[in-house]
RNA sequence: GCGGACGUGGCGGAAUUGGUAGACGCAAGGGACUUAAAAUCCCUCGAUCCUCGAUCGUACGGGUUCGAUUCCCGUCGUCCGCACCA
């Protein structure tokens, strides 16, 4: 009930607040959020130690790259988080809760290149802003803990680890195919390779064999496989995700005698996963760069320059679907391992990958639609020798589609009738008992898909990879003593290439082994290192001498795992699965106690998209920022116009913001106008949280108004809550105020805990609601005692809940009731389970099927009291017309149902 | 192609283990207060009809069940991930 009616538009001029005759001024966000955020600052409320006895509670939100400025994406995965370290903190938790920088990458040289900056200027210029735009969201975070990727604190404790990594056999040297940049000089990431050519530079990009360092993720495949099924509160959608990627098979490896071997060779090894089709064999295909290929290209410049062809072929996703099958015959032949006197052309062929299984494999048209694809081009035979389950034999024949489902033998001598696996078996044992060379001919070999980690990156700002290279003593570790190997500082971005590498002195030191003169590598690590292990060294960023400390890290009173983990799902695959790898990894190397999996609870947010404004036509059409444009209704029908000079502008489809579509809001232009409760509520609001959340300007200003009715309501009830003592009351108009807050305590614990933000708000909403009127009706001296007490306890949990999503209008209304200390520092509210439940439950009354009443009754009584009180209602007695019901279903405190 | 998710009012979305479909919010319409606007408060708000009330309604078509948004089969559509992995 403000009187206050002469402010007129209340932004932004609204908290200029004129005098009101009475009552509240409306909350002025703008005032009262820095304050808190200096009070807690001085608390040290959110500095966590180590050492609290209380049981720990470790949630984490992916750090962020500090690209320049905060993004809504970044609101809303820290919003979340925080709550979820706000509630965790109320329910009694010792609570981490820290933030970092992924500090390293491209962009910062990208930016030095054409701005001429520092990277390193420009990065910790970046952070400064963006910790500053984050401290304005009254976020719970530690800052005491804050590291940055690209500080040497950081990376020396990362190169110890690659060194001990190393030590321990997970870290290999080799030669390895990369997409090279010959203009940029630099190695490209596939997703970096558009159309066969570099993103930036635009010039073909060549396959090169450049020698680099590797992490062994292979070696750990089959347990990061299996502990997938361990990791219960991840999202099914991301453990398929990654065991797809990992990708696991079980095969057989088969040797193939050449019936005509060049010099040197005797047999060609295949891998499959469906040796039972061996003998709907007609041909043999290898990669272009099998060492085969090369021994007969040789000496034939056709199938030399088909090599060439297929390497330069592109290797975009567009490119694979519309590439056809091609293939070159060697000339060469293999002998069936079934039938001396059966030999098979073998294909240098486009489809077959090099860097899976052998390289080579057999194929069967009948069954795989590649090779039939492939047969049929050049001629070769199709023989059917799986068939279809119901399908007779003798009219079976494949042409344009292979058969791959199961199915039993035929055309297959010994194994014909044998089902897949049986068949399998059959051949994987026969052939296992015969020799050719000195081995057996055919071995059981599981496969997996995932490849090493590349961690070689051809970049200056990264972390150097603690290598020395010496002529005479190899790769030589960098000793302990000398770490960290430091980026120099004095760097130019004017030339293509590694500006390591092209430092004068940087790379020229002694060799630590025998004194002579070597180089550094000049390599530095991919960034996914760094962010690899950082939720480890949060849980003691202060230890100088080790990457984490024992006591600390994990185990009896150790922070890990990570009890909730939160980001968006482009992280679903790499950052997590090498996060998992490392854990892993710093386990076997002593930088970890027990812990093996680095991430117990993960939750993978939605999106922030906004719709998008077009104005101008035709070729003339130009995107528009919201910011930029007007928007009316007239019932129901919006349109949109440019504010500068009325031209109409086209509304769009809602899309993720992006700056190609200019359908960006700026994060601090929400803060400075609304406050930071209200972009948090809004966040938290209506979408659940896994889902895309759309921003539009009427959500954001209904969020403003329920931070606004919120103090309304307790700034207006706060003088008559005086001095009373909050209790629930059992009966008159509080006993319904008393039942709500604790119905809704229990409920918005539930809903958060399960991270339904969504549901949470609306209880929230319907609190409020409830409560409002019993405010109002005390406010006007129409209250008791037992009413007053009740109002006080509602409206007390009322402010203890919404503290975790709108902290500072929290401590705003608690200091308004005169609470003790932070509302922050408050345990969560108890519910008392009596008043959770009714004493009458409503039962709807169903007639058929269809509900036809309601019965109100004792909670208490029993079916046949329910089904005698149902049977005596008037609609039912219309219904059933004298005769008996057919059957009464009660469900007891649901529903009943009477079906005539 | 393979794998996965989803489909509910004008919109975002709720709905426990199969038990009142549409909570809560947004938008819209009407009203109160006001010289006026803003703010605030009250009412209406899935569709259709014969508007008392009834019928239909959770992408579509079937099925199971006393009862289906929920389970099963099929169809259509949207989105996401992987992609020649032998």
């Amino acid at each position: 009930m403000s009187l206050n009616r002469r402010t007129n538009r209340w932004f932004p001029a609204c908290f200029v607040s004129e005098k009101p005759a009475m009552a509240t001024e409306r909350y002025n966000p703008r005032a009262a959020e820095p304050r808190w955020q200096k009070a807690w600052d001085e608390a040290k409320l959110f500095e966590t130690k180590n050492e609290d006895p209380r049981p720990k509670y470790y949630v984490l939100e992916m750090f962020p790259y500090p690209s320049g400025r905060i993004h809504m994406g970044h609101v809303r995965n820290y919003t979340m988080g925080d709550v979820v370290a706000r509630w965790r903190r109320a329910m009694g938790y010792n609570v981490l809760h820290p933030m970092g920088w992924d500090a390293f990458g491209l962009p910062a040289e990208n930016a030095a290149r054409d701005n001429n900056v520092n990277p390193r200027d420009w990065t910790y210029k970046n952070i400064e802003t963006m910790k500053g735009q984050l401290k304005t969201m009254g976020l719970s975070l530690d800052w005491a803990r804050e590291i940055a990727t690209c500080d040497p604190s950081y990376y020396k404790h990362q190169q110890k680890i690659f060194l001990d990594f190393w030590k321990s056999g997970l870290v290999e040297r080799k030669s390895a195919k990369v997409n090279w940049d010959p203009v940029d000089m630099t190695v490209l990431a596939n997703e970096q390779v558009i159309d066969g050519r570099g993103w930036r530079s635009g010039a073909p990009v060549e396959q090169r064999d450049l020698t680099q360092w590797f992490f062994k993720i292979t070696s750990m495949s089959q347990d990061l496989l299996d502990s997938l099924d361990t990791l219960d509160k991840w999202p099914e959608k991301v453990r398929i995700m990654q065991a797809n990627w990992i990708g696991r098979s079980e095969g057989l490896l088969v040797r193939w005698a050449l019936a005509n071997p060049p010099a040197g060779e005797t047999e060609l090894e295949v891998y499959t996963t469906r040796p039972d089709t061996i003998f709907g064999a007609s041909f043999m295909a290898i990669a272009a760069d099998h060492p085969l290929a090369k021994k007969v290209a040789a000496s034939n410049p056709e199938l030399a320059s088909f090599i060439e062809e297929v390497r330069h072929m592109g290797t975009s996703a567009a490119t694979l679907e519309t590439a056809e099958k091609k293939g070159f015959d060697t000339g060469l032949r293999v002998v069936h391992p079934f039938d001396e006197n059966w030999t098979l052309p073998v294909y240098v062929a486009n489809f077959v990958l090099m860097d899976y299984g052998t390289g080579a494999i057999f194929g069967c048209p009948g069954h795989d639609q590649r090779d039939l694809d492939f047969a049929n081009k050049y001629g070769l035979p199709v023989t059917p020798v799986v068939l279809p389950d119901g399908v007779d034999a003798a009219s079976f024949h494949i042409t344009e589609e292979a058969f791959v489902d199961d199915g039993a033998m035929i055309n297959s001598r010994f194994l014909d009738g044998m089902r897949f696996r049986e068949a399998f078996d059959e051949v994987a044992t026969r052939l296992s008992g015969v020799t050719i060379g000195n081995r057996p001919q055919a071995e059981r070999k599981v496969q997996f898909r995932l490849r090493d980690w590349l961690i070689s990156r051809q970049r200056y700002w990264g972390c150097p990879i603690p290598v020395i290279h010496c002529e005479a003593c190899g790769a030589v570790p960098v000793p302990a003593k000398d770490l960290p190997v430091e980026l120099p500082t004095d760097v130019t971005f004017d030339k293509p290439g590694n500006p390591l590498d092209h430092h004068p002195t940087w790379k020229h030191v002694g060799c630590p082994q025998c004194g002579k003169p070597a180089r550094r590598d000049t390599d530095t690590m991919d960034t996914f290192v760094d962010s690899s292990w950082y939720f480890a060294r949060f849980t003691d960023p202060w230890n100088d001498k080790a990457p984490t400390t024992l006591e600390y890290v994990d185990g009896k009173n150790g922070w890990l795992p990570v009890r909730q983990y939160i980001g968006g799902i482009e992280h679903a695959i790499l950052h997590l699965l090498y996060s998992r790898f490392f854990t892993r990894a710093m386990q076997v190397t002593g930088h970890l106690n027990e812990v093996k999996e680095p991430f117990e609870g993960m939750f993978t947010q939605g999106m922030v998209v906004h719709e998008t404004y077009r104005a101008g036509t035709g070729p003339n059409a130009y995107w528009v920022q919201p910011v930029d444009v007007n928007i009316v209704d007239v019932d129901g029908k919006r349109s949109a116009t440019l504010i500068a000079d009325g031209s109409p502008v086209e509304i769009g489809a809602i899309e993720k913001m992006s700056k190609s579509k200019k359908n960006v809001v700026d994060p601090d232009d929400i803060l400075a106008s609304y406050g930071a409760d209200t972009a948090r509520w809004f966040m938290l609001s209506d979408s659940p949280p896994e889902r895309d959340v759309i921003w539009t300007e009427a959500g954001v200003e209904g969020a403003h108004r329920f931070v606004q009715r919120i103090w309304r309501l307790v700034s207006e009830t706060a003088p008559a809550l005086t001095g009373v003592a909050a209790a629930a009351a059992g009966d008159g108009a509080g006993a319904a105020v008393s039942k709500a807050v604790h119905k809704t305590v229990k409920a918005v614990g539930e809903d958060i805990e399960r991270l339904s933000f969504n549901k949470a708000v609306a209880r929230l909403y319907e609190l409020v609601n409830t409560i409002q009127p019993a405010a109002t009706a005390l406010v006007d001296g129409k209250g008791n005692q037992t009413d007053a007490a009740a109002l006080r306890e509602a409206v007390e949990a009322l402010v203890v809940m919404i503290a975790p999503m709108m902290p500072h209008l929290a401590e705003e209304c608690w200091s308004a009731l005169s609470g003790e200390g932070f509302v922050a520092n408050q345990p969560w509210p108890r519910f008392d389970p009596a008043l959770v439940v009714d004493n009458d439950v409503v039962y709807p009354i169903q007639i058929n099927g269809k509900k036809r009443g309601d019965l109100t009754i004792a909670r208490d009584a029993d079916q046949a009291q329910v089904e005698q009180a149902v049977m005596a209602l008037d609609f039912v007695q219309k219904a059933l017309e004298g005769k008996a019901p057919r059957k009464v279903i009660v469900v007891p405190q649901r529903i009943v149902n009477v079906v005539a």
